[in-house]
DNA sequence: GCAAAAGTGTTAGTCTTACACCCATGA
DNA sequence: TCATGGGTGTAAGACTAACACTTTTGC
């Protein structure tokens, strides 16, 4: 009951979050299939408590969905159309799924609080797919990783909150070198190709890829990988910032 | 009287603006000294409508300080620390000089909202400086344009969201041309690249920054400027977006 | 030995930087 | 004619992209 005391967060002011992570040569989201309707699907997200800094609100607010905690996390932009909410064709409809799903705690006051408008602070996280284990919250009829290029219609304009984050994304993952929070502690050179070809949607050549990787003197070469292919075993990596 | 009528604002949500001139070879933004405390100097500011655009806010912001529309303006980063008001050293001089100002506008409710916590989103803006005539607001003691290196200790964190907002600046200005925003509608090349060494601290050699401005096509070459002066009169050029 | 994929070397091309030089202008 | 600063050309260097080739591995 006490997630329901809505006194204890910023009105007005909400937080959701784009959580990639790389499977299977797949860049994908983790979204959000609400309880609250009928093929209602979101982005993670949440609000900020009233003496709660902003980024400590996304890593809690990951960290109910991941039960990760020291996510790479950064914040993208901050959308705040007066109308994105208040003239959501979603917002009637979470009105009614409020209501039907427990009218004792859902009132008209903080349905209204709910449903009313809402600055978002839009956050990207990178994370190694394999160790998250959804925690489905309160509203969540199921959580799911999906191919950024198969994301269903979402509520509101989390779709293109989608976008953004996106192009977020590409613009510092190279510049940052932040692709290596979506791996895990080792992997081998074509792995980090394979993972740079799917975020920028294009091939490299194996060689000048190689070439540059170990001219930014971020990676420590450890010993082979024998997988048991009939090919030469290729080296393991691990990421080392300086 | 209206507009000490916060109940129409969005509560612990402001925006601050980073509003970018440039004279006489200098990179300076807009500072506010406030009649509300002795050498309190800030970001001009403001907050957010209940039923405003975040980004109309900010050009409203601008719009009361500068009395300029169509302001190129952009979101940069959110502060928003739990701490970055509740814990400035400003905080208690601000609630005296609220109630020594106007002990019947300022109640103490007014003022718990004013000196509340804050999320702050940053705006940077670019301004031709000599199309601005400032407007002093409320609690505007003078608005004065400060050279970037020489800016004062500000209120609150807002030394820092100079900070960021001017290695935003720089991330962009070349990748996003935004630079023909701070001078007038013509200028020579010689112009364009004093503001470019100004803005990124170094020299750029002649001959090899005009063929890469050229090369963007995105100069329109006018007449020469004659300025009396005894040397070859340089060409002036007009920005036309593609 | 052979196929598959890892890994390395070299060259061609493009972009950036640096140097040298000529040109227009007014005293 | 000269000093001043505007403007252009070219070559060297750095970085990127492309091609060719060798090496390792298990069947």
């Amino acid at each position: 009951m006490n997630e329901f005391n809505l006194d204890q967060y910023l009105p007005h002011l909400s937080i959701d979050c784009v959580i990639f992570g790389y499977e299977g040569k797949e860049l994908k989201i983790l979204i959000s299939k609400s309880k609250l309707g009928d093929n209602f699907w979101a982005l993670p997200g949440g609000y900020i408590k009233k003496s709660e800094g902003i980024d400590k609100a996304a890593s809690r607010i990951l960290y109910e969905r991941t039960a990760l905690k020291n996510i790479y996390l950064e914040q993208f932009r901050v959308f705040g159309h007066e109308t994105r909410i208040v003239e959501s064709p979603y917002n009637e409809a979470l009105r009614l799924g409020y209501l039907q799903y427990d009218a004792t705690i859902f009132t008209e006051e903080v349905i209204s609080w709910l449903t009313d408008r809402f600055v978002c602070i839009g956050y990207y996280a990178l994370v190694d797919i394999q160790k998250v284990t959804t925690q489905n919250r309160e509203f969540d009829e199921l959580l799911e990783w999906r191919n950024i290029q198969q994301i269903p219609n979402l509520m509101h304009d989390h779709n293109s909150i989608v976008e953004e984050a996106l192009t977020a994304l590409r613009l510092n993952f190279d510049a940052k070198l932040i692709g290596f929070n979506l791996l895990p502690e080792v992997f081998t050179m074509r792995e980090i190709q394979e993972l740079y070809e799917t975020v920028y949607e294009r091939n490299f050549a194996n060689n000048n890829f190689q070439k540059k990787m170990l001219d930014l003197k971020v990676l420590e070469r450890l010993e082979k990988k024998f997988t048991g292919a009939q090919n030469k075993a290729p080296y393991l990596y691990r990421f080392v910032k300086k």
